[in-house]
RNA sequence: GGGCGCUUAGCUCAGUGGUAGAGCACUACCUUGACAUGGUAGGGGUCAUAGGUUCGAACCCUAUAGCGCCCACCA
């Protein structure tokens, strides 16, 4: 006997456990009868950090992979849900620090490479698991016995591969360029990896004789300690307008504007626009950069905006990107003044070397202002760059990378798209994917970390670069390159995380081994992902998935939002807006999660996630277990041959094929990648058809003599529960999973799992004469109803009700359905009469009056009011049909369907108003 | 500056050419033999604004306003 209320707590675990001893997720054992036939259906999970815990974005894209994986697993199809975590270079090696810290053990730098790299894996070993098991409580169905880290042996060894190979083909190279460089990780990060924050400052100072000040504009102190409180609190934000004087004649300046005046100590060049008349005269000569004192060009180049500022700018190759390349154009010096923490190096003066940059920044305003050199500070809006993992300001630093040539590797990405090799779902995401990838820029793929794959190279005494898959082929190479055995240092750095996520599809699989899975199941049918990783990741794994597959890695890309609160803000830790996905799970279930999740999910919008909803989903499942618990006690079990196209009675004819709709509906649903309307169709089924009406409908069979009958009727309850079961099953496994094996025929045990059991597949149960004489009882005990409650008509009163005038197929209904109208109607009794009685009150169901004559009960004004605003609503109604037909241009234009329905809509109507008018004059 | 998207009931959102929907919230009644985490019945919307296309527009087009996101730039 099942208990009163649904307890999810009680019933998850063993369940996951079921499952797990089952190994019902694991994908077909390959050239065996078991998946060697069945067509393979596979989605790879982006692989979460290692060190992440699920968060709400975690739970919505599981959620929805699990729904298809699920659902394509019940269809039959060999599913492979292959799963995986990410070893997060930067994020992993900070949290073990953190750990050492904290532990009072040696630091990074103590432990030296090798050491470090083993806590790592000592952590990993530990606490690596813990993501991985939040999934299970999720109840992700994946192939857990095919879990893979990127740091894998096998996905090693296609990190190498892949490098070596596009090293070779020239895709891969080295640059000495501008990167954004992280000072605090003391990394180079990927333009991706930083945000662009939004400053404004509040300070402001105005020279006395600033060549631009207004006339009458008060002279102003400079007050130094105000400028340094402001710029300690946030460094970026003002604007710092400096006089460089002409080393010719140091009495006139031309003015230049920075938001980083400490910048200026690398500056190599003042720029201004080739026809730019103010300055014609002065290019070509030199100006003398104050505290610096070294004399820079003024130069010509069109990078300078007349329009803005003074249209003279300062250029620092080292330090800014535009500036880097006005640089290459001039063959400017490239000056740099900063060390990898920030801190201003010995191409300074003394006077600020071994400064912070932002310290630096205030030196420099004061000791220009103190020469007369700053001419003003304005606040001003930029934007500034952000270590997304960091969260400090990036330095444009001059530093040796390597990169892939992106930009090769897109095209073919970008026509893989266009030509419909995978296809985006929803397809507008495919316009900026096209976007950004007709853009895209070359990726910096080396990163200044420990934790990572080392690069594949080796560098010679000569500075020769030898890139090779082992440190073997690298001896014979140098050996061959000098003539002699040669000692090589190799590279320090480690490559992109997202450099190994890129192979994800294929190196999971088993690649570059030739296996099995890698010819079975890529390209894989579909990804399922966030929007805020379609750079990062998607855009990716095209490029390399193509590139060393001669495939798309993916068939079908479903792009789903992010999960914001409830006042569509991020949710982040600063806001204290998280919602923590494993606290909603203890206190409503998982099913309750998902199915939320899957709800509220609509096609790549953002989904405000709300706890009532939550809630209402925990009711539901409540509803369903109440469902079953009925089911259970009226002894209604499932008939091992039952055929539902076999039932006779009338309410189970009718549930067999809404049960047949209901299941196109979410099944036409998950095909199209709609799983809130797939939700919200078995939600409606499963509540507002099967428990609102059918189990209420079908009481009377079930507690009536009739055996067959009641035989028959408890067989459709058992086989509609079953259906209910396998609809909700993919959004609600737990639940569905426990009922499954519950609802037993005496005794006799189920044969499969539910998770394993068959998507049902129904054709023919509809059956239009049928839904006509349900819905002619659901629509008379629905009218009743209305009138009971609008004349206040005490709950518990049991009233007679009169058909007026019935023809035979309505006689017929009534008679068939008698006893079941006037429970749920709570009639005592229904009579047919030629016309409606005195003082009654009256509805209409279609085309059939009845009343409800209870002198003494009926309040006539009320009902008089209730009958004037049916006939109201119908006229109005008539008006827009009348307008309509009216129209001639409608008559002749709109299609035939349209107008033969308005036609009958009107018909309809008119007696309908025909009838309430009659039922007018009969109340005086 | 470029791009994408949004504006529908009190709230959160579905709805892409033919009778305006859901969940929650609200109101009234109901502890009816599955379920009060429930039942029954209700109230509530000039579908942002202005034009246009169409027999017909929440839906298609144009413009405007407001909001959000992404990318680029920022002397």
């Amino acid at each position: 006997m099942l208990e009163k209320t649904f307890q999810p707590a009680e019933i998850e675990p063993r369940i996951a456990n079921e499952w797990n001893k089952a190994e019902a997720f694991k994908a077909g054992q390959i050239g065996s009868t078991a998946g060697g036939n069945r067509q393979p259906f596979c989605i790879v999970i982006p692989p979460p950090n290692v060190t992440g815990s699920l968060h709400m974005g975690h739970a919505l894209n599981n959620t929805l992979q699990d729904v298809y994986v699920r659902f394509e697993r019940m269809r039959g199809k060999d599913v492979l849900w292959q799963p995986g975590t990410d070893h997060a270079g930067i994020a992993t090696q900070m949290v073990v620090e953190r750990q050492l810290a904290a532990t009072k053990q040696p630091g990074r730098r103590e432990l030296g490479r090798k050491k470090f790299e083993q806590k790592i894996w000592e952590w990993k070993a530990e606490s690596g698991g813990t993501i991985v098991n939040q999934l299970k409580r999720l109840g992700c169905s994946c192939d857990w016995s095919r879990e893979r880290f990127t740091m894998d042996e096998g996905l090693s060894k296609a990190v190498v591969k892949v490098f070596v190979e596009l090293h070779a083909k020239g895709l891969i190279y080295k640059d000495k360029r501008l990167v954004n460089w992280d000072p605090k990780f003391q990394t180079a990060i990927s333009d991706l990896e930083v945000n662009p924050l939004e400053k404004r400052g509040s300070f402001s100072w105005l020279a006395p004789t600033a060549t631009d000040a207004k006339d009458g504009e008060p002279d102003q102190p400079f007050d130094l300690d105000a400028l340094r409180k402001t710029l300690a609190r946030d460094p970026s934000g003002h604007m710092y307008h400096f006089r460089y004087p002409l080393a010719d004649d140091p009495a006139r300046f031309i003015v230049v504007a920075t938001t980083r005046p400490e910048t200026m100590l690398g500056d190599t060049a003042v720029a201004v626009h080739p026809t730019d008349e103010r300055y014609t005269t002065l290019v070509g000569k030199t100006v003398r950069l104050p505290l610096a004192n070294r004399d820079i060009p003024i130069i010509a180049d069109e990078y300078s905006d007349p329009e803005k500022g003074t249209g003279a700018v300062k250029i620092t190759p080292a330090h800014d990107f535009n500036d880097f390349e006005v640089g290459r154009r001039h063959n400017l010096a490239q000056i740099n003044i900063l060390d990898a923490v920030g801190k201003l190096n010995a191409e300074v003066p003394d006077a600020y070397r071994g400064l912070d940059r932002f310290e630096a920044r205030v030196r420099v305003v004061a000791d220009l202002h103190a020469l007369g050199l700053l001419a003003k500070i304005e606040p001003t809006t930029h934007t500034v760059p952000h270590g997304d993992r960091s969260g400090v300001v990036i330095e444009p630093w001059l530093t040796d990378q390597w990169y892939c040539n992106a930009g090769e590797l897109a095209k073919e990405a970008i026509r893989a798209v266009e030509d419909g090799r995978t296809e985006f779902v929803p397809k507008n995401w495919e316009k900026t994917y096209f976007e950004w990838m007709h853009n895209i820029q070359p990726w910096c793929i080396s990163r200044q970390l420990w934790w990572g794959h080392q690069i594949p190279a080796w560098y010679g005494p000569d500075g020769h670069i030898f890139v090779a898959a082992s440190a073997a082929e690298v001896a014979t190479a140098a050996q061959a390159h000098y003539g002699k055995a040669t000692a090589l240092t190799r590279d320090p750095d480690v490559l992109d995380t997202w450099f190994s996520s890129a192979l994800w599809p294929f190196s999971t699989l088993g690649w570059p081994e030739k296996t099995a899975e890698v010819d079975r199941y890529y390209p894989t049918a579909l990804l399922v992902t966030g929007r805020d990783i379609i750079f990062f990741w998607v855009a990716r794994m095209m490029m390399m998935g193509l590139y060393f597959k001669q495939d798309v890695p993916f068939r079908k890309i479903a792009i789903h939002g992010l999960v914001l609160d409830e006042k569509g803000q991020k949710m982040s830790k600063s806001k204290g807006n998280v919602e923590d996905p494993l606290v909603l799970i203890d206190e409503y279930g998982a099913d309750a999660l998902r199915f939320t999740m899957a709800a509220l999910s609509t096609q790549g919008r953002d989904i405000r996630f709300s706890k009532q909803r939550v809630e209402g989903y925990r009711n539901f499942a409540t509803k369903l277990w109440n469902a079953s618990r009925f089911a259970e006690m009226n002894e209604c079990v499932r008939l091992k041959d039952f055929n539902p196209a076999g039932v006779r009675d009338p309410l189970n004819r009718w549930i067999a094929g809404e049960t047949e709709r209901a299941v196109k509906s979410v099944t036409e649903a998950l095909e199209a990648h709609r799983t809130n309307d797939a939700a919200n169709a078995a939600y409606e089924f499963v509540w507002g058809t099967f428990c609102d009406w059918y189990l209420e409908l079908v009481k009377s069979h079930l507690s009536g003599d009739d055996e067959a009958l009641k035989d028959e009727t408890r067989s459709t309850v058992a086989w509609t529960l079953d259906q209910c079961l396998k609809l909700l099953h993919q959004f609600m496994p737990f639940i569905t999973e426990e009922l499954w094996a519950h609802m037993v025929a005496h005794g006799v045990a189920r044969e499969n799992l539910l998770c394993l059991s068959s998507w049902p597949v129904l054709d023919g149960l509809a059956d239009p004469a049928i839904d006509a004489e349900v819905g002619f009882v659901v629509d008379l005990v629905s009218e009743v109803r209305s009138v009971r409650q609008e004349m206040n008509i005490p709950a518990g009163t049991k009233v007679p009700l009169v058909m007026v005038a019935g023809d035979e197929p309505v006689r017929d209904r009534v008679a068939r359905h008698e006893d079941t109208i006037a429970r749920l109607a709570r009639l005592e009794g229904i009579t047919f009469a030629a016309s409606a009685p005195k003082e009654s009150a009256v509805l209409v169901v279609g085309d059939t009056t009845a009343a409800i004559p209870l002198k003494g009960l009926i309040d006539f004004e009320a009902e008089k009011k209730r009958l004037e605003k049916e006939i109201a609503a119908a006229d109005s109604d008539i008006a827009k049909m009348d307008a309509k037909l009216e129209n001639p241009n409608f008559m002749s234009r709109a299609k035939p369907e349209a107008v033969e329905e308005a036609q009958l809509r009107k018909t309809e109507l008119h007696g309908q108003v025909k009838r309430l008018t009659a039922a007018m004059k009969r109340l005086g």
